[in-house]
DNA sequence: ATGAAAGCGCTAACAG
DNA sequence: CTGTTAGCGCTTTCAT
């Protein structure tokens, strides 16, 4: 049925025409310029033959592979899945096809994955490795090789980004609380290392003090990592640190499960004795006991728009580059209530 | 620093040397038909100008593209990440490349990927694809190219696979309700169309007998999909039929969720009223309220050995279809209980 | 041990 | 509108 070893001069030969027309004759960019009659004879000979056309060949002449590369950090984080399902739905679309690697983060790794890419002659790169410091990406660049970070910012560099509007998603998360009567609201903060971390950091600052509120920074500690063990160890320091809260600002979902382990280990009822805000929504996040109260990220839809820059990079590659921002929304469930008198 | 554009003969001429030398030089395989010297002096070129080979000239050369295709259903169920990971680290360690694609389980996105996927010549395939006719699948085989199924059996064709052995995992889940009492023992069965939705459903009639319980057919009920709310459906129905039980195994975790909803709607009390098995311990499964009791599948295990399977494959094409069944395990939580009595 | 020559399958000038 | 020619970058006989 699919036949290997079909080939551009057989098509021709059963078409009774040269191979560089039939080679036209196929791609719909230079059809125009080919007789109807023999476009059709040689269409219909293709499909009688089962030709396929070598991509590696084309890709070789061309030096165009309609393959994008996309580093993330591990796709076992239940952040990924839905974004690689944007990107490779849109790139499908497009005809493109992904090549998927995991870096966990570790430069060495990353490097050689990265290598590998390029290796490969990738038209494009989306990166969700999450590091701030740019430097690699911005050398891809400059070699003229389109690059688009996601679910990142890019406070220090101007590649182009999609994200979600983080200082947005915590303005919402802080005035859901505040609006429940919540004046000492902690945070537990993401690695600052981290674009996002430190994003949400800094909003959540200004947020408290936007809304009149001290923002102590004794209400704040900092967690090594997106993950429930170190949000757990971060919330217990934060509990034995010995200051009033009542409620918490997690900086993602994981966190806030560590959050909740914590609490619950010490007694703390949520949301009876104190309020926790999660984000990003991840799956089942609305199966925890309680169901979480959280800042829900447009996931898919951060996959879908970066795989668009990024063919829009492709193919003109003047295009500005942009910084496309996503608006969250708050999920409220029951993690979150009025504050204790 | 990474240079798009060192070829080759860039190299030969550095080293002062014929390109097809210096091709034989830098390839491992080669090696030894050069003098040393002369490789010490083309290695050394190849390393100053920053010499990347080009995998698309090589592939077209050598008809290997050193790339594995997989097909999986939908990577946002929360079942393939770690299998897809297991997959790729294993390839990358022999510098291998995946490339992803989900089908949706739909029949002619499938086509359409598998034909993208032959397009750029992928040295095996492997699939996840759930569906348990096979004939797009054999057809490959034919042609030569090695496929493998991973996570389904493979019962009606002697296709390679990898997967969890699901009669020892309900073998698993039915004993320990049973020898917690409960002989009234319920199935919320999976769609039959999948491998695994079979097999499970078969094993559980099996084992039922096998412990001397009459394997009730009105104590089965089927989700026409792995999901939460045909789950619930299916649990309702069961739930409407009137029979007694006071237990259930789901087919997976995501059924499990879904009866859970349906015996809290219902005012059941899990485990006080029924207890609930689930299948697969996916990601915060020990989350839920209660944690949820489940046969847990070594799903990174199964992507390691499924990618170590195509490597056999590919490289030794005799190696005889192997059917690799790992061994799960039973994960008790506070979902099940002693039956009441 | 190395060089010469050919070609993987395709596309892109350049003629005509 | 179509054929000729050349070559993408690499590997691989075949000579030497």
């Amino acid at each position: 049925m699919i036949s290997r070893s079909v080939t551009l001069r057989d098509v021709a030969e059963q078409a009774g025409v040269h191979p560089s027309t039939a080679s036209r004759a196929l791609n719909p960019d230079t059809r125009s310029l080919v007789n109807a009659q023999t476009v059709t004879r040689v269409v219909e000979a293709a499909r009688a033959l089962g030709y396929r056309p070598n991509s590696l060949a084309r890709g070789l002449k061309t030096n165009r592979t309609f393959t994008v590369g996309m580093l993330v950090p591990d796709l076992t984080n239940p952040l990924f899945p839905p974004i690689v399902r944007g990107i490779e739905d849109a790139l499908g679309e497009a005809d493109y096809t992904l090549i998927l690697a995991n870096t966990d983060n570790d430069s060495e790794k990353e490097r050689a994955v990265l290598r590998t890419m390029l290796d490969r002659r990738v038209d494009g790169l989306i990166m969700a490795t999450a590091r701030r410091q740019l430097r690699r990406a911005e050398a891809l660049v400059e070699e003229g090789i389109p690059v688009v970070l996601v679910n990142r910012a890019s406070d220090d560099t101007d590649l182009p980004s999609v994200a979600a509007d983080d200082h947005v998603g915590i303005g919402l998360a802080v005035r859901h609380l505040t609006s429940l009567g919540h004046t000492e609201i902690a945070h537990v903060a993401g690695p600052q290392d981290l674009s996002t971390g430190f994003a949400r950091y800094q909003s959540f600052m200004a947020w408290m003090e936007s809304e009149g509120l001290e923002p102590d920074p004794d209400r704040v500690v900092f967690a090594d990592w997106f993950r429930e063990q170190p949000g757990a160890e971060a919330c217990a320091a934060l509990l034995d640190r010995g200051v009033d809260f009542t409620a918490v600002v997690a900086a993602n979902d994981l966190i806030a499960i560590g959050c909740y382990d914590v609490f619950a280990a010490r007694g703390l009822r949520v949301p009876g004795d104190v309020s926790v805000v999660g984000y990003n929504d991840m799956p089942f996040s609305d199966k925890l006991a309680p169901p979480l109260t959280t800042v829900r990220i447009p996931h898919r839809a951060i996959g879908i728009r970066s795989a668009e820059l990024m063919l829009a990079l492709i193919s003109e590659r003047e295009a500005a580059p942009e910084a496309v921002r996503l608006p969250p929304t708050l999920v409220v469930r029951d993690s979150t209530g009025p504050a204790p008198s």
